[in-house]
DNA sequence: TTTAATATGTTTAATATTGTTCAAAATTAA
DNA sequence: TTAATTTTGAACAATATTAAACATATTAAA
């Protein structure tokens, strides 16, 4: 057997069985344990696996672009269908909409199957992704350069490519708002794309799990009076809904 | 036995048996190792195989989101396969590219991975989603309204946003190339995206299977003079290549 | 036929791969 | 913590493979 072909047969395995030891590969391969730690290393060195004390542990599969995107997906999981469930209700046929980058908006772009000629604007590769499955949706993307964590665009000119859109409505996400601190984000590149849709939209519409009520992220970019209607799920307490309804935003919350 | 014929019982062996050896191979077609090496070589110049030390193995298949786009890049892959490795030749570390959308610019973006800081500038959603997985690439992605069938964006806005960025060479594709009637594309939407990537690029390299030299298709949208290298394959004939070499066109076939 | 072009074989120096040894580093057990 | 054990990676040697240069044979063209 050769080089080439020890070193996939070692990839399989260790894809199969998650991990791997340095002297079962010798034994099987019928190689000497250096051989083996050298084939290891060169692997990790390509990030097709890790190397640990005595073997090595199989890495998560980037082949598919949008996998590390999806793993993401899970945190607060439940939340965020919630919220998109109660967003979805506000989606009328013909809407144009900007929909912002993050995993809650991606799960709200699956819930989109069913309305009548819409059209999507989004800076989000695995939204365009998503979308490009439902006949009935239109789908513009946002230019500018690529941020491969979180595969979406962002900079200066994807805020100007923004502002060629209209949209009637914008969905958006934040890490964090608060009545005195506003809409926050914890990447400044991010805030800068929601502030664009937020300005060349007619009604802005926040899914924000109850999680992130009343916290401050790093970067503020929008004061509370520039959203419409602030969506986050049921376990938002009683306190933080009075709050926001006494200071005349419109929350919703089931 | 012949060369050719050669060639082919080697590519159906690799396809079977997943790998090959140079030694086993000499044997068994009674020729010198060294024949089989050159044999080899032609052959993982060309995409058929993977050479290795000692021997061959198959070729992966590549795994990519845009599974339908896969399909088309059936047609003429050997050649497609072949041109871009002749291209790959042509990029040089530090370079900014503008690659085109097209099943054989797909396949340029997958021999890209051992260059060192390039950026590519392209409208092809596959192509993105596979050059996010090389460390080495940045990506900027030209907005505006997806062709859910090509997997990119085209239009006024995508045009206008090519104008955003100055590429040191553009890596293009066509639907047929003449002398007297220059460049022309089947689709007119594709047309006017490449014709923006030609008017930004210190450089532009045409790249074209021999099938489609002296044909003319449905829009022009350049003329001969604005490539600077005209991409073939080896499959090329000779008045052709005599052709665009008396007209001062530089064509690479090999 | 002769000539040119192409394919194949041989030799050889350079290169790649693998194995062995051994000191350093990491891990485990006491 | 310390000591025993295991694992590692560097250095070197042995072997296998390669590619280049040149020689020879085969095929195609004039």
């Amino acid at each position: 057997m050769q080089g080439e072909e020890r070193k996939r047969a070692i990839l399989n395995k260790v894809q199969e069985s998650k991990s791997v030891e340095v002297e079962d590969l010798a034994i099987e391969f019928n190689v000497s344990t250096m051989t083996i730690r050298r084939d290891l290393a060169e692997l990790d060195k390509k990030g097709l696996l890790v190397r640990t004390h005595g073997g090595a542990l199989k890495t998560e599969n980037e082949i598919n672009v949008f996998s590390n995107f999806d793993l993401r997906i899970g945190d607060n999981k439940e939340k965020k269908i919630e919220i998109c469930k109660i967003a979805a209700r506000f989606i009328q046929d013909n809407d144009i909409l900007f929909l912002d980058c993050g995993s809650t908006l991606f799960h709200l772009s699956t819930l989109m199957g069913n309305f009548k000629n819409l059209r999507v604007i989004t800076n989000s590769l695995p939204i365009v992704s998503e979308l490009l499955n439902y006949p009935n949706i239109k789908v513009n993307l946002i230019g500018g350069e690529m941020d491969p964590n979180r595969k979406a665009t962002y900079g200066r000119i994807s805020s100007e490519n923004i502002q060629e859109y209209h949209a009637t409505k914008a969905f958006v996400g934040a890490d964090g708002v608060s009545i005195t601190g506003g809409i926050s984000s914890y990447d400044e590149k991010e805030s800068t794309i929601t502030k664009s849709f937020i300005a060349n939209a007619d009604k802005v519409f926040l899914l924000c799990d109850s999680t992130k009520l009343e916290k401050n992220s790093f970067v503020k970019f929008a004061s509370i009076q520039n959203i419409d209607c602030l969506i986050t799920d049921s376990k938002a307490s009683k306190e933080h809904i009075s709050l926001y309804a006494n200071n005349n935003i419109k929350i919703v919350y089931s």
